[in-house]
DNA sequence: TCTGGGGTCCTAGGACCC
DNA sequence: TCTGGGGTCCTAGGACCC
């Protein structure tokens, strides 16, 4: 049995924590570059304001709705989510952290009520964190996802499921028979694993529901589809093929990339930024103890701009020997970027990618005849330390364009709400 | 004017091996 | 006329997730 804690409408939740005024009104919060609305209130969604819409156009459209925007602060996004797992893993024994907003909990030998233990743990941090969540129980991590949206639509939309389902949904309690009434109340595109691509090509056979989907033949699925969407009908059927995934290993491959405030065209800035984004990549990549084997680079035009010609390209460069050392990948990074870049294109976009990730203590031993640049271990350690306590960008590489100069392709974030709960300087204050 | 970022898994096909 | 069989590894691309 699992269940699955999901933060209400999370960014969104996370900024009215600290600012009260902001309830009951439409909000959402933006994406990198404050370019699209990526958490959105119930009350903006009642506006129409869509998922990943560009805030340009929400603007455009909307121009008196008195929705408030906020550029996205994931310093503050992080902590909360913390403490709101910290709570969640109370619910049972074993718990993943799916996502920043999101942890499955293993309800395996847990005696009583769930229904009831879940909705306490949900008042819990409801009043502990202030964020409001639903939480969604079933037998199969996919069909726990389904309970957990139907848990947040009959809350949100009175009317499109059995009110006793809002906040905490229990599938597993409920009578077959009422089962397949919510699951044929249920869009196939609401199920978990099954995206845009595969709805449609699921509808041209005729299937609608949930229901429908749950009765398909997982053969027949695995013949005509994949053995990923066979998984997922048999989880919707309730046999569990996903297991509770506690402690994910290390990543495959870490990236940094970002849309630019404004183009460049020169070399000289989108260096600059690539040997930002190499040392951020970096500075992961140290973080969970990994070398990386090999370094990818990439540079884009704006699709957006039909006006402009266009023009992307990316290489992939193997290091002599894997590294985690700041200064070798970004000047691979450069050396890369040098390849594939061409004048007189406006360029939008660029990103790092350390691939070939492998643990820091498997190191193959080797005669250092023609030192390639020595690995810098104790100095990278010394400047994560000080960029931990003084902040991000406290010491750098001079590559990465210095304070005061141009840099000119930094994102835009002119919408930033204090880090109250991770910088002392930004700690609320509470008057009489 | 203005359009995000970071991941995972699976599969098909090519290269290569004996 | 007729040209084997069995296997591994790697990569690019597609699909999905939040």
């Amino acid at each position: 049995m699992f269940a699955l804690v999901d933060g209400n409408n999370f960014y969104v939740s996370c900024e009215r924590v600290f600012r009260p005024a902001l309830l009951h009104r439409p909000i959402v919060v933006l994406s990198n570059n404050d370019g699209c609305a990526i958490s959105r209130s119930n009350e903006a969604k009642a506006l129409g304001v869509r998922m990943a819409e560009p805030w340009f156009e929400v603007e455009r459209r909307l121009p008196d709705a008195g929705i408030v925007a906020l550029s996205a602060n994931f310093c503050l996004y992080g902590d909360m989510s913390s403490r709101m797992m910290s709570i969640a893993a109370g619910l049972g024994p074993g718990m993943e952290t799916y996502s920043i907003d999101e942890a499955f909990i293993s309800l395996a030998g847990v005696r009583g009520d769930l229904t009831r233990r879940a909705d306490l743990v949900r008042e819990r941090i409801l009043q502990w964190i202030g964020v409001p969540c639903g939480v969604g129980i079933a037998a199969t991590k996919t069909l726990a996802k389904l309970a957990n949206h139907i848990a947040k639509s009959a809350h949100r939309k009175p009317g499109s499921y059995p009110a006793e389902l809002a906040r905490v949904c229990n599938l597993a309690a409920l009578p077959p028979a009422d089962l397949d009434a919510v699951l044929s109340a249920t869009d196939l595109g609401e199920i978990w694993g099954i995206g845009p691509r595969i709805a449609a090509q699921l509808r041209e056979e005729g299937l609608r529901t949930a229901l429908d989907v749950a009765h398909m033949d997982p053969a027949t699925v695995r013949r005509r589809w994949s053995i990923v969407l066979e998984r997922t009908v048999r989880e919707m059927q309730g046999q569990p093929c996903m297991v509770l995934d506690e402690a994910p290993g290390p990543k495959k491959e870490i990236a940094c990339t970002r849309s630019f405030g404004q183009t460049v065209t020169r070399l000289q800035d989108l260096q600059e930024a690539v040997s930002e984004f190499a040392c951020r990549a970096a500075e992961k990549l140290r973080k969970q103890g990994g070398r990386a084997g090999q370094v990818h680079v990439f540079i884009q035009t704006s699709p957006f701009r039909r006006g402009d010609r266009q023009y992307g390209q990316s290489i992939t460069l193997p290091l002599r020997r894997p590294t985690a050392d700041s200064t070798l990948l970004a000047g691979m990074a450069c050396r890369g970027l040098r390849a594939i870049y061409q004048q007189g294109f406006k360029f939008a976009k660029a990103g790092v990618i350390l691939l070939d990730l492998a643990d820091a203590d498997m190191e193959q031993g080797e005669l250092d005849l023609d030192d390639p640049g020595r690995d810098r271990g104790q100095l990278m350690l010394a400047a994560d330390r000080l960029n931990e306590r003084f902040g991000r960008g406290t010491v750098k590489l001079a590559s990465a364009g210095l304070a005061g100069d141009a840099r000119n392709w930094t994102m835009r974030q002119n919408l930033r709400t204090p880090d109250y709960t991770t910088r002392w300087t930004d700690l609320p204050i509470a008057r009489a």
